[in-house]
DNA sequence: AGGTTATGTTCGTTTCGACCACAAACGAAG
DNA sequence: CTTCGTTTGTGGTCGAAACGAACATAACCT
């Protein structure tokens, strides 16, 4: 972006120090390495426009504090000094907490975004917080047990279903869990010993899509979540989270798509979550003779009957209401996951040219809609990123205790 | 923000030089000044964080450039020895240009955001883009002849009504113009010499608005404009403006408000800008023996009949249209400009409740509604803003050439 | 062997912060 | 009313941090 558009400078931002530019040089070169995989030090290069010694100073600190650690180059074929590859360390690891309303996951993730290990424990009832305090904390037992010796946890990233205070790390509303205002990521913090980061279960998801997942590359992307308890979503516009004034931005799932619609639980009626919808797709499963439990996997079992008829219906009203939105948010990307994945799976056809019918004019032609990669390593490699975020922020002064 | 919320770091942006530093600290204190006003050199080193040897320095090199001028300092009552005042130079001039469908308009505009001079001509008809062209040129030379002596004119900016491709300067679509694939940025910027910025109406709006408007301040912000030809709008999320991937983010006119509504010209029906609408207030109007030409001046004039029935229908939809976009942006400010904030004004309370009652719990409660200040203004001092855009990003090197 | 691409090291430049001297305001004491 | 101390802030010099340029060298292909 040469020529800057309206806007894209509008807040004077703080002042840039001397050894700011190192702090931001040492994010970049981490950042990248993380997100991206392994690179040469010559791509390294090229992709930052720093100078080689710069980029061979910089690499030097990042291993000698355990970040990074230098291999020999790939077999490239081509002529010239072959350059050596800076791999990110996953000796350097994230938790990642997910408490939910049917059970608790843990997982380790190392730096590079690999699933290092995991564990999970179902609840026979929705958890209250410090029941699933305690099973998080065993399950993080389990989980640093199986991890290699030598390495270092940086820190602690939850992902929670409802409404969350970042800063404090508070849960302020998780109406599917029954948890109001827990300071929950305190209380583990106490516990471990490490800093934990609390996210809203979608926000998280949202950029793992962006960093690791289907929306790789996008800087303007769409996620949209079906799950028991609703639709969530995240976006990101800019190559940076649609945050909001409170957080709270991105709210998906309440937006409007049929005016006769059912009540919604907020307020309104007819939401894109009361219309599109696993309850109902469960009803007319079993309407069709289909067992509720198999609805999803059946999605694109029958043509005739009143399942094939409310998928039929709850494909063309996504179709609507992501038509809708993209015409707010001009995404180049729209991702699905959860049931509203396998929806689109089951309908692709429909929901794409119910998209492109839709949306205005030039802005649904080049929308790119995907199904989830990751699956159910989704919200764990997201919450890891909410962990490693201080890390990739500033990586200077940072030493691998081992 | 201390504490990093998910995705504020995403893209791993270029590498940063010593030099880039420099810029970024003069574009920071220009910006400052441009925007907030004249502010002593004590008040930077507060705001900017940087050292008082690093803030003369950098005023140093301003003043030189002639885009600030010190002056003597304010009388402050308290001890100390007083701090000089760095005022933006009123010499450094941006010209504005407007054309709409029944209307050519040209501003100048000062740095600090003050409009020194204008021009207008209307047009019997919808201006072809050549004729926009030769009127805007004409202005111009209004324009600059009323400017005093020794003012630099650093660029212009254009406002139009459509759809704008923002790096080449080309109109891809303005509906209500007639326009279509013009390069009206490059004849412009041909005919005069200077750089031309383009950049849509609602967007130009918009960052006039979170500047030197209503909405300063805020850093997640949604305006919405209402004109004769339809309802525009943009957002400030995060401190930047929502762009999307082809830079058509923020048609917030095409939200859907009621599925049961009229056919609207996108190809949906229902949308905000086919039932909140300036035609429809018109025929009311009318049937409640009201001139057209008067209504939207008469709004708040009857409490019964159809004109006031429409008015209350009106601000209904808007109350639940704006409510839905609350939950998708969670913005700190609502602006209403045109003819949507005249419908503000007539029945504030009736829409305030209505957001209050609609919007996602906890998201309404803390959002300020405002009708948009700077009235006629709006337009060319966002203009401007997109013509200075270069020279706030990078001060550094410039010099008036008087 | 020659060309190509990359690393490593040294040196110079840019830029900012720390420090010291000094300036300008207020206010209290003589 | 004058004087002196306190407070706040400017101006200039010096040192430290960080990056880029240049040169020598290393590893690979043809």
């Amino acid at each position: 972006m040469n020529v800057p558009t309206p806007g894209s400078h509008l807040t004077a931002s703080a002042g840039s120090r001397n050894e700011q530019t190192r702090r931001h040089n040492l994010s970049t070169l981490l950042t990248l390495v993380h997100h991206h995989g392994a690179l040469s030090r010559a791509e390294l290069t090229k992709l930052t426009g720093l100078n080689r010694s710069t980029i061979g100073a910089l690499n030097t600190e990042l291993a000698s504090a355990g970040l990074v650690f230098e291999s020999a180059a790939q077999e490239s074929g081509t002529v010239g000094r072959p350059s050596p590859m800076v791999n990110p360390s996953a000796d350097i690891v994230a938790l990642a907490i997910n408490p939910d309303i049917d059970a608790i996951e843990v997982g380790a993730v190392g730096l590079g975004g690999e699933v290092l290990s995991r564990a999970r424990r179902a609840t026979a009832s929705v958890p209250t917080p410090s029941e699933a305090l305690e099973i998080a904390l065993e399950l993080i037992e389990d989980v640093r047990s199986q991890l290699a010796s030598g390495t270092t946890i940086v820190g602690v990233g939850v992902a929670v279903p409802g409404l969350v205070e970042a800063d404090s790390g508070t849960v302020t509303r998780a109406p599917h869990l029954g948890w109001e205002d827990v300071a929950w990521g305190e209380q583990l913090s106490d516990a471990l010993g490490l800093p934990v980061q609390v996210g809203n279960d979608a926000a998280v998801a949202v950029v793992a899509v962006a960093v690791f997942g289907a929306g790789q590359g996008a800087a303007n992307l769409m996620y949209l979540n079906g799950s028991a308890s609703g639709i969530g979503g995240g976006v990101i516009a800019g190559g940076t989270r649609l945050v909001g004034a409170n957080g709270f931005a991105g709210e998906l799932g309440h937006t409007l798509v049929n005016s006769e619609g059912d009540a919604c639980y907020c307020g309104r009626k007819g939401c894109l979550e009361t219309e599109v919808n696993l309850n109902r797709l469960h009803a007319a499963a079993e309407a069709s003779g289909i067992a509720a439990a198999d609805a999803v996997a059946q999605l694109a079992a029958t043509s005739s009957g009143p399942f094939a008829a409310e998928v039929d219906r709850e494909a063309d009203v996504l179709a609507h209401g992501i038509a809708n939105l993209i015409s707010v948010f001009n995404p180049e990307a729209v991702v699905l996951g959860g049931f509203l994945g396998d929806l689109y799976g089951a309908r692709q056809e429909r929901i794409r040219t119910g998209v492109l019918a839709d949306a205005f004019a030039p802005l649904g032609d080049n929308v790119r809609i995907e199904r989830a990669q990751l699956g159910d390593e989704l919200l764990l490699v997201g919450a890891a990123e909410l962990a490693f975020g201080p890390l990739l922020h500033d990586p200077s002064g940072w030493k691998a205790k081992s």
